[in-house]
DNA sequence: ACCTATTTTTAGTTTACTCTAAATATTTAT
DNA sequence: ATAAATATTTAGAGTAAACTAAAAATAGGT
């Protein structure tokens, strides 16, 4: 596995790949910043090797190799994400672009044993979820903030932007991942929110409620 | 800087290309496990950066720059070695290869950090020492085993060979960096010796000698 | 159903790195 | 000093990954 074949797995795992439904070539180039044509070629390559599913014209799906695949690089990064924050003082805007790197390095021992340095974490600094070893995948009941009903509590468990503007954001207003979060009050005419936050309220835009993660109470 | 400069920096550097003696074309090409050819156009991509003397014919030594650039991967290198022996519990023959890979990551703060995780350490697992953030290399006093003379004491605290074969024999056999050594004998046939460590007595060959390093007490 | 717009693929180039084989320079031995 | 051996460079070619531009297939609107 060369990297640039890692990133397109993990690509297209990342825009839904891994179900039946077929992602385009345009998505993909878009997602990886580079151009259709690149797409195409590596799609062959990936096929040629049994990681995908491609036929022309029809978009490319992972197949079960490739799923796990794309799962192991995954958990590589979001458990080096983990290592950067918890370990190494990064905070959670800044471990992406290193974790990018720190994926691709090849060694089970390695992944293994950080793992357990970091305890075996379930989630990573964005609320991720890791996944584990055998390839099982926890995906964690959610639902953005923006669509939580006037009234209702949840704690909050992930973002969606992972953008430094946004994370910066959630830092400065003291929003962490844990908090609990309740709606006060829905503005019908921008749909902006007043919500409260541990002891504190404030008021936050449709753009933010719409990037982050909560789980209701139930 | 590709991975494949940074290794060519870095195997320069090893096979003494610091100082102003150029280092051969075939030396670096054994050293690097790659053929003469490609280490002459290396030498010319380098030399245009600026990172070495080349001229044709007669060999390749770093500039100032080189070596920075040189030190600093070597820096990462041993960091990392530090780390996977003090925090995941890997055995100092393993450790390696996996620093090969996580040494050309490229993140200042990544490695400032870690550094700081590790308590700044001076030595890596081999004993070898790690060059300073500015450069500074403290290269320490010391001795082959086998140049040391009847009945003198010393540290052990490095090794030449640093293959798994040569580094499990000294786990076997309970030499460890940091243990004191005693030449009881030295046998004129075949330049074995007879060694106390600690408080075991054991007969060593030549080349066992001729592969660790010691600090004389004096 | 057909024409147009969009998407996707193909064909041909580029860059970085490597290799083999042949040519050239240097070193060594007599 | 010169021939033989060795070391080094050049030339040409291969591979992986990317790109551009042109061709081909698909999808949408009427």
């Amino acid at each position: 596995m060369t990297r640039s074949e890692e990133n397109y797995l993990k690509a297209i795992f990342h825009l839904g790949g891994s179900s039946t439904t077929p992602i385009s070539t345009n998505a993909i180039a878009e997602q990886m910043e580079t151009k259709p044509s690149s797409v195409t070629d590596m799609a062959k390559k990936l096929a040629e090797k049994g990681l995908v599913n491609y036929k022309k014209y029809q978009g490319v799906s992972l197949t079960e190799s490739g799923i796990k695949l794309a799962l192991s690089i995954i958990r590589k990064h979001r458990l080096w994400e983990v290592f950067l924050v918890e370990k190494l003082n990064f905070s959670w805007d800044e471990v992406h672009e290193v974790a990018e790197q720190l994926e691709h390095i090849k060694s089970e021992k390695l992944i293994d044993q950080l793992d357990t340095l970091l305890g075996h974490p379930k989630y990573d600094p964005h609320g991720d979820p890791i996944p584990a070893k055998d390839g099982t995948f926890p995906e964690q009941e959610k639902q953005l903030l923006s669509e939580m009903l006037l009234g209702s509590k949840g704690v909050c468990v992930g973002v969606k932007d992972t953008s430094s503007a946004f994370l910066n954001f959630l830092d400065r207003n003291k929003i962490a991942l844990g908090d609990t979060i309740e709606v006060m009050e829905k503005e019908d005419f921008d749909q902006s929110l007043h919500i409260k936050v541990g002891n504190q309220e404030l008021n936050i835009s449709h753009q933010i409620a719409a990037n982050l993660y909560v789980k209701i109470q139930v």
